[in-house]
DNA sequence: ACAGTTGTGAACATTTTGTTACAATCGAAA
DNA sequence: TTTCGATTGTAACAAAATGTTCACAACTGT
């Protein structure tokens, strides 16, 4: 069964889409604003979230905001009566996985809503607690142990250790790195990450039998076990 | 490196386009046919293909169709002039992940395009590896292994490797090394590319029973078992 | 104003990459 | 078959790129 959420306020719209999703074998909820949308969206796992950026009681971005902030993956599709090509932009940068201009044709709302779904499905399910070897990072709780033994990470240190742990195996550029840590496109001239890397080192690896971050010279940092 | 395959044939749309990527700091290749597109899809691994719906040689949904038949799981986003509901169907139809007509605005495409990537580096966690007899080469960890024994390539070896794996069974000719692993043009008057063959039979190919890289005289080399 | 965190620059170490010189090999012509 | 020029292979080296570490400056929230 594959769950969509709907945030539409204008009862004609979320009639005609909810009933076409329907009876192409989509399970619908609405939400009529912006709060409820909210609340459904955190408390359910839907494949996808369909939302009016107009919506009573929160802008649609704010919503896709801050469900981003917290977490959620889900992929968004925006709807809106504005299609300026700004309105759009704003869009994707709320975190928005596609955008569509009203009005539509519902054929083609179809197919977007099915490549997303699709797109997602590939993709894994969030965890809790990420583990590699005998280091444990608790997501919610920011709480980092290795062999148990607790560790203090500070709110970058622990990003970029996320990073490493949700990619392990994979070797992970510095630009990469750049753009997912620090949210910059050149990583500039400065040995930032590096400086972060030995950190990361020095208080995960340091002391311990088996090193966990390693080098690939010329490619990035990958997180394996010897 | 951010990869983006560009298979369009109106030299204007491709000049504009390619320098907009590229001032994003995305690398583009371009074709300007579907049988180069094809060529350069199968034989590279882009992030991203861009491909117009007319090009000549082959119809751009045609050549979608054909990649994903082949297994290549890049995404796709269809430019087009041809704007109907019903177009855009055919095009998401094909296995196109998104699909933009023309005229647009270069920072909506510029959306898309990120948009495009940033699901897709969430959505390949599973392993990518290229296999030649024995010797396999993981994408995303940077191991390689023959007979299950650990082989350690520097970057440039990697680079090298992985062109003879995706060339398999076909006489690469120097030039064409020199353009898609050095990215120059007349590989000038240093034997830059045997030195590196060099280093890899060492590593690859010294020490076991069946050679794979071979050299064809005055024409380059091969990935062949004996 | 302070302690902890984040970011910068520079010196230094390491590894890779590219160059060169020369040896070995190939294949065509004598 | 032998010879010879062109092509390819190898090793040593130089140059460039990349990575590590340290000291310290700037920023942040209390």
């Amino acid at each position: 069964m594959i769950k969509i959420l709907l945030i539409e306020d204008e009862p004609k719209t979320v009639q005609s889409l909810k009933q076409g999703l329907e009876e192409n074998h989509y399970t619908v909820d609405v939400a009529y604003d912006g709060l409820m949308g909210k609340q459904l969206a955190t408390r359910t796992a839907y494949q996808l979230i369909i939302s009016d950026i107009i919506i009573p009681g929160m802008n649609g971005l704010e919503l896709c905001k801050s469900l981003r902030a917290e977490g959620i993956q889900t992929p968004i599709l925006m709807l809106t009566a504005l299609s300026t090509t700004d309105d759009k932009l704003v869009g994707f940068e709320a975190g928005a996985d596609d955008y569509l201009a009203k009005p539509f044709d519902f054929k083609e709302f179809l197919a977007r809503v099915k490549a997303l779904i699709k797109r997602s499905n590939q993709t894994l399910i969030e965890a809790q607690v990420l583990k590699f070897a005998d280091l444990e990072l608790d997501l919610t709780s920011k709480i980092v142990t290795r062999s148990g033994q607790k560790i203090n990470l500070t709110a970058k240190e622990f990003q970029l250790m996320e990073y490493f742990l949700r990619n392990q195996e994979k070797v992970i550029s510095k630009a990469e790195i750049a753009e997912n840590i620090w949210e910059v496109e050149d990583e500039g001239s400065s040995n930032l990450i590096e400086v972060y890397v030995n950190y990361l080192r020095k208080k995960v690896d340091k002391g311990f039998p088996s090193k966990l971050i390693h080098t690939q010279f010329g490619m990035g940092y990958i997180l394996r076990q010897e």
